[in-house]
DNA sequence: TCAAAAATGAAAGAAACTTACGTTCATTTG
DNA sequence: CAAATGAACGTAAGTTTCTTTCATTTTTGA
């Protein structure tokens, strides 16, 4: 029982174990948050079991102890949220499937920007916004346009002097005024959107470090100093959004964290401030994403 | 002292606190991962401290015991950026902690909405769209007015007659517009959005549908006729954009392919033509997805 | 059906944390 | 300058929480 993360153990527990372990993941499952922070001896009551049963039921689940066990759970809500882990429920096949389809699209996709992508180059790209003094994002079409607002998005909290432009005049207008401490990230698909590829032609004929996100060996990865290959697989389901996006949101990402964490914990004191400055809109719920 | 996370309390701690604050809170920071986990008895040995010195500076710093100091320090450590580490982390070894911090965020917020979300709900949005005359988009913010934008670009591909407005004027004119023909799509990660909200409100004085995509019994859930829960987990890793954002996206797609069945094959006719129109600009590859 | 094995609980024990209280040391006040 | 004050800290004695031991019950398999 050492599989996956200590949830999915659980979920087989509350499936598969004895009647004590049954009704013990289920308590345990019902409310993940209290059970981290709870005695045994509150959980043995709830469950219906004794004390030590519970310590040998963190054991049976691959844990060192009671402790131990308390620590992977507050481990995975720090990254699940802190939500509760209900039981999935039980669908019909048709909702099924158009739940998988998404799903599973997105996983897929996500997968594949995990496995190819250089993360130097990433620590690269984050080496060059952090230094630049002036950064464009540019992405036309449905989900380049959302890539370039999104990297305006993650980045201006971090301090950095960011502009996304969707808009291809615009985007033609800000490379030409580019200069050799500037940085243009350039999103798209297809790697064939005009005025994206002229656009970082413009800029970097004055000087500007280029980054393209976009398909592998594109025009637009040729035109450009670093590439990040971004591929969208062709859709065999036409009725679904493409799930590149999920892809692009992840480079995207990973580019932002990676900033984030090379300019340390100075960047904290925006995100500060930004929330402050919300508190006006009455939206100042501590603990709340920044920003809606 | 409850100013950011737990690791910013024990840097402020390191420097302004007494020595033996000092002491705990260096060693603390010097092995964050060790410290979540051995007994206060250690700690206070290694600081050259007392036990009770070190239950009373895990209050100091906010927390209500030892116990739920370590559980704050294990949620930091879950997701932890490489600033956490004594030694700077390998470079291997911190990417990898990236893009874990990351793909885990996604995958995790995914999987909640996969549990969750009540497809019957969907279902009837997608009806609603269906017999909509005129659908508007609201969300104002990061992370909801992507998904307004997403919205709209997700279905007027379909041929819905849909606008997305993130600018808090737009939204109120347009929802003065509404009547019993029209269908609002409101999204507000926290459910506070005034001028979602407010447009809301007008909306269906004048007889609109109203779908909110937001905090379940949030105000703005309130106010909609229909609302679809999306939790935002709170940020706990201030230094990774937050995963919310790919549960709003999920919940979009979901809507978008939902509606794409339920209007049929005619749907492609009108991907066919926007891809058609999009030759003019150079980017016709067929097989690829419409509209970069 | 019976014996062996597994599962469970009661009670005692060990570990970890907290409280109560007293000492020290720096600072203030008369 | 000395006494008073109070903050910081440690000692020792709780209290809570978890674990072990061992006896009992339940299940399994021949």
């Amino acid at each position: 029982m050492t599989t996956g993360d200590i949830v999915n153990r659980l979920r087989i527990c509350a499936a598969d174990g004895s009647k004590a372990e049954k009704r013990l993941a289920e308590i345990i499952l019902a409310d993940i948050s209290y059970a981290s922070k709870a005695p045994i001896a509150d959980l043995a009551l709830r469950a219906g079991v004794s004390e030590p049963t519970v310590t040998r039921f963190c054991r049976a689940l691959g844990c060192e102890g009671v402790r131990d066990f308390k620590f992977q759970l507050a481990q995975v809500l720090a990254i699940g949220g802190l939500y509760l882990f209900p039981e999935p429920l039980v669908r019909d096949e048709r909702d099924a499937r158009v739940l998988d389809a998404v799903s599973d699209g997105a996983t897929a996709a996500m997968q594949r920007v995990r496995d190819v992508i250089d993360m130097s180059v990433v620590n690269a790209v984050a080496e060059m916004a952090v230094n630049a003094k002036h950064i464009c994002a540019y992405g036309s079409g449905g989900v380049s346009s959302m890539g370039a607002v999104e990297m305006q998005n993650r980045l201006f909290r971090l301090g950095l002097p960011i502009v996304g432009h969707t808009d291809g005049q615009m985007q033609r207008m800000s490379a030409a005024v580019c200069d050799k401490h500037s940085l243009i990230f350039a999103i798209s698909a297809s790697g064939q959107a005009n005025s994206v590829i002229e656009s970082v032609g413009i800029a970097r004929q004055y000087g500007a470090r280029t980054v393209a996100i976009t398909s592998p060996d594109s025009d637009l990865a040729k035109e450009a100093d670093v590439a990040l290959p971004f591929i969208i697989a062709p859709d065999t389901q036409l009725f679904k959004p493409t799930s590149g996006r999920y892809a692009l949101l992840f480079i995207i990402d990973l580019i932002a964290m990676t900033t984030a964490e090379l300019i340390g914990p100075s960047v904290l004191e925006g995100l500060r401030r930004i929330r402050i400055s919300l508190s006006g809109l009455n939206m100042s719920d501590p603990g709340r994403p920044v920003g809606d």
